[in-house]
DNA sequence: AATGAATGAGCTTTCATTCAT
DNA sequence: TATGAATGAAAGCTCATTCAT
């Protein structure tokens, strides 16, 4: 299964219909994080927004399409979520990574599933599959240039390679909430967040505070 | 598609037979890294192993139990290139790491869909699913209890949350192998050899040694 | 080859699928009573109704669901027809018995095959297959019945045993029907209702009329 | 299905071959006395007899083949049972009747299924279907002449058909007992050997033995 | 736009039978 | 003769997708 069909260029649609729209989009979300996209079956998604099968296919072009759709909106969801992030005050680097971590934990735990098959789909060569690679590059992009900004700041190592070092946390930190879902890890969320920031400070070379004794 | 029907316990077979069986799993080995396991079609995988329909069925129940077998021999090379890896030398733990790490990066990378679809795969309750749980955890409790170990010696930070930690770095070192072919990064082995050992070795606090200029 | 899968319980459907549904059942009575149920194929009772493959299991399950309402269906008819058989004139025992079972006679050489079939199945334990065993008891405990009936009125042998004589009868009745068809025996209808009648009649103890030279 | 292929012309075989032979059969009357034909399988038949599957085509042609020789071996079971009743006592005909009905009923009941097979086989054309047509008619007309014998000598109702009528209670008995196996009814086989001679006998009109009170 | 009956390509699986050893 | 690995035709069944209403 590959995803390849495209999606009409956006065109204007009745308010009703926007809404048919996002409520299927949303059931498609809740399906495919619960079986993922092989064991998804697109009379699962219209039975959940109670439409029917042939309004499915008015509104999107195939299953790939709807899953297109899908990460989208959950990447929107991220970057959403990390950007409501700055507040404006001010914080410790540690603080500040702790505190996106803890968000992106949350958001990743809440979309495990979709987030593996993200992690999985390689070279997709239709519009919208390389628009979520791109994305997806985004947010590892964001920890590069950050971990570059540490460096000119000497705040980082220098033998650290921003590009390996920052694609390697990012792994880490999709691929625990991963695990911790789909194996029923039982563990603690602030613990969690606490020791994923550590490595990712000690990674690039910032101070951890210690626990006052 | 659930991985449920198991095989029959070992049965006597004739040379002949192992070596068709061994054969189909290479084949399937070879059909699941390449297109994973919803795409994959056993019709591929006996047009592969050059058998007709009927032979695959009889070694295996289903395309989920042939799976399973792939899985497992996965396994067992891992265990066997790492136990390959104890030859006496006296290393540096960061060295001993680092050798550790680059073996794996070179196993994950060459199975890489294959490491995917087992990371996805969560609590299958037939035998062999339960085994491959346990062999995937194997790994990480041996990287958690190196940890305690350098810990016990003092090499350790005393912070550092051993179950918490192995399971991020595996999770890393996994991740970063499987991205790295499905999404085509192109970087340098030994480079990223180095910048994931510095990554593990500074989370739980060990030395970094620093290139000579 | 068992007789388990059940359909949902009724749902709505459209007329015109209801149609459909109504023309496949009949199309795979025809086919089940051409060949019997392990020598029938899907593609048999399709083409006949000319629907595709995929058609079949919006209605049914597998092929031994649609069995299982080819033979209700049938059981129908044969309780429509013994009960259009009331039309409030006065007979005779004997006389009411021949003219039942000659209707019988009619309907289980029209299906013989599918009364065969029935005959053959031993116990399923799924509902539909429960309840053909009832619809088949009830033409039997009908017969107990009034043979109980003929005693209580002095018109039959005191030492008949009901459940014994009427299963007899009614394994002769439909087995003599089967065979007739099956072994393609070349008979006469009015005959073969008098002589089973006659032993049906005598084996209780009711008077044969006589023949008029 | 279609029982078509027939089996070499009798040829030598050694003492060890025959009894391999034999087993195979009982094996295979073993089998399909519990499964029916279409669910038999060439596998049980072999496991059952240990041998290998190349061995059961050295011995039969077919797995229809196999069913022919074990329905063939079936009659002659049945002929050497009811010849082994002749043994010269003088009894009633009511009595003699009983006798051979309660000897077949144990015969029938103990090959229920196999039974049940043979009197839904219609139409074979192959020498060995041929021949299991006639012993299945020989044990009819054994009862028809008897019943022709009884009317000469003023025994039995001239109405009687002999044709008809023996037809009809062959079925009965052969139906009958098929039933109580596989519908599992709990009948007395002395109380069913009684009844069913009973109607037997008033059927033709020979004389039922009161119980004395 | 919405419906849901109908489609059919394409997949998995079975098992009687063959044949090299 | 005996073996059992290998065969492959033939079936059942699924489900994304289409289309008449």
């Amino acid at each position: 299964m590959t995803v390849s069909k495209q999606a009409e260029p956006t065109k204007t649609r009745s308010p009703k219909a926007e809404r048919t729209r996002a409520r299927m989009i949303g059931s498609a979300r809740h399906v495919f994080n619960r079986v993922g996209l092989a064991d998804a079956r697109v009379s699962d998604i219209v039975k959940h927004s109670r439409v029917s099968h042939g309004t499915f296919y008015t509104y999107f072009t195939s299953k790939e399409d709807v899953f297109n759709h899908v990460v989208l909106e959950f990447f929107d969801d991220i970057r959403v979520t990390i950007e409501a992030l700055s507040d404006g005050e001010r914080r410790t680097p540690y603080e500040a990574i702790r505190r996106e971590n803890l968000a992106y934990i949350k958001l990743l735990k809440a979309n495990a599933r979709i987030v593996g098959l993200v992690l999985m789909h390689s070279a997709s060569d239709d519009p919208i599959g390389m628009r979520y690679r791109e994305d997806a590059l985004y947010f590892m992009q964001r920890a590069e240039s950050s971990i570059r900004s540490y460096q000119d700041r000497g705040l980082a190592h220098e033998d650290v390679n921003p590009t390996y070092v920052s694609r390697a946390l990012g792994c880490m930190l999709e691929q625990f909430c991963v695990q911790w879902v789909t194996q029923g890890w039982n563990l603690d969320i602030d613990e969690a967040a606490t020791q994923l920031t550590n490595i990712w400070a000690r990674a690039i070379g910032l101070e951890v505070p210690q626990p006052i004794e």
